[in-house]
DNA sequence: TAGTGGTCTAGACCACTTC
DNA sequence: AAGTGGTCTAGACCACTAA
């Protein structure tokens, strides 16, 4: 037999999702329900707990326990990166690629810090560059309103970006443009990107930075950024609010018949 | 200042981040840091809880506590999907892929159940058809040994697949070469894809299914599979143990310069 | 059967939000 | 000040695992 709690909770969560709660309302308090005979004051609070870790309400002391809004996913396609955003144009990829993805236009907060570190050995992979090394950093926390949705940190190889404006820790996307731009101006045009992504769970530090409601988890994006001739000109870690984004990539079925040592049964 | 729960929580998980308690180890026992003074047993119980949402331990009744071993990352790539592997070789793309993460060669335990299906709106959407149509489902889970990885849902339409191996509810990769091949045999040669994926926390289902530890997050995955005229021959839903996996894509950067309307400024 | 974590209670008290 | 969720205790009892 499922514990009281499981109970309790499954029969909430099925009032949400049927919307007999509709996002924003709010539950009833932990004190009626253990009036009514829910069990004792622990128990429901445990039910109440699991419906935070399942992403359905947010609690808050003093005001209650409300249904959460379910935002709409915002979908990230390559064509956020397409040239014509940073080099032709004079709003920089993130800007253009709200606007294509139907929202509002609005422009977003975005905080930036730039820094001199030591490369971690993430990033030294990353930039192919040997641990410990001499790298900038530059730290993006991103918001769409007053709520945070995801960092963003560019790491760069000295001699990339030593007297552009990247290294110039003026608040805003690195002037017109953007860092892409940048680069390009400096004779780094960008030619081809990688990106690994996986899902955890977030840190202590990071539910504190991106606001993360309870139990929601974060989606990890790793960019690498090439040149032509296979420079890595930029290095990228991101932590996203998962329940905001998806990714799409879009992509040939590779064939390596012919430049492999796969026997050929035709 | 932070509740005593956490307190205790936080000193476990940074023994265990120095490897105090190695992977396997066995936390106190619950009773035994009662008793040295760490709180009431809910207290110490609950820190055990933080602990286990934060993906560091399992507990098991009538075992202990222990740290949980980091699996290691397997990465998926499009090569996965190389034509090479399904076309002309014997065996089939995801054992391929399995020899190419270079792990040891080990056939995946492998369910699989066919059935004649209503197609749902997210899959009526994935394969171009009416909500409501007949389609057929293929559903696989996929285990690591004994332990459930993904589940990986496969949804066709009839006139593509009636009278194939597919449909045959045999359990196994669809008989030899897997699903592409039999498409392929067919007459529908796959030509290129669109993968979105996200993450969220899973369903009870979700967790029973494949044994998910407390606070594992999923990443579920939609896959649409093109011929090379734009037919969709195969939408796919894959639901992944996250901590178990990484997506890797390389893509150029677009330029779509040439076939809009964006102004040119130079 | 012994030993482990999990559930539950009844009640006290704390911390935060709102008025 | 009133009202909300959060923490904590002491102890009883349950459910599962392993020898």
């Amino acid at each position: 037999m499922a514990p009281k709690w499981r109970d309790l909770a499954d029969r909430l969560a099925e009032q949400i999702r049927n919307g007999e709660y509709e996002p924003g309302a709010q539950l009833p308090q932990i004190r009626e329900l253990v009036e009514a005979g829910e069990g004792s004051k622990a128990t429901v609070h445990q039910a109440y707990k699991a419906l935070e870790a399942e992403g359905l309400v947010t609690s808050t002391r003093g005001h209650g326990t409300v249904v959460r809004p379910r935002t709409p996913l915002k979908r990230l396609g390559i064509a956020r990166y397409d040239k014509a955003k940073w080099r032709d144009g004079d709003e920089v990829a993130f800007i253009a690629d709200r606007v294509a993805s139907g929202r509002a236009y609005k422009r977003n907060e975005q905080t930036q810090t730039v820094s001199r570190e030591i490369a971690s050995s993430l990033v030294a992979e990353g930039l192919g560059v040997p641990v410990g090394s001499d790298i900038y950093a530059r730290a993006r926390l991103v918001k769409e309103g007053t709520q945070p949705t995801h960092t963003l940190t560019s790491y760069y190889r000295p001699e990339h970006v030593e007297g552009t404006r990247i290294v110039d820790p003026t608040p805003g996307p690195a002037g017109r443009g953007g860092g892409y731009r940048v680069l390009y101006d400096a004779g780094y045009e960008i030619d081809h990107m990688k990106e690994a992504l996986f899902a955890r769970v977030p840190t202590a530090e990071e539910v504190q930075l991106l606001q993360l409601p309870a139990g929601e988890p974060v989606v990890e994006l790793h960019r690498t950024t090439y040149t032509a001739d296979g420079t890595v000109v930029e290095f990228a870690v991101g932590i996203h609010s998962a329940s905001r984004f998806a990714w799409e990539y879009e992509f040939r079925v590779p064939d390596s018949a012919n430049d492999t040592g796969a026997e050929d049964s035709a």
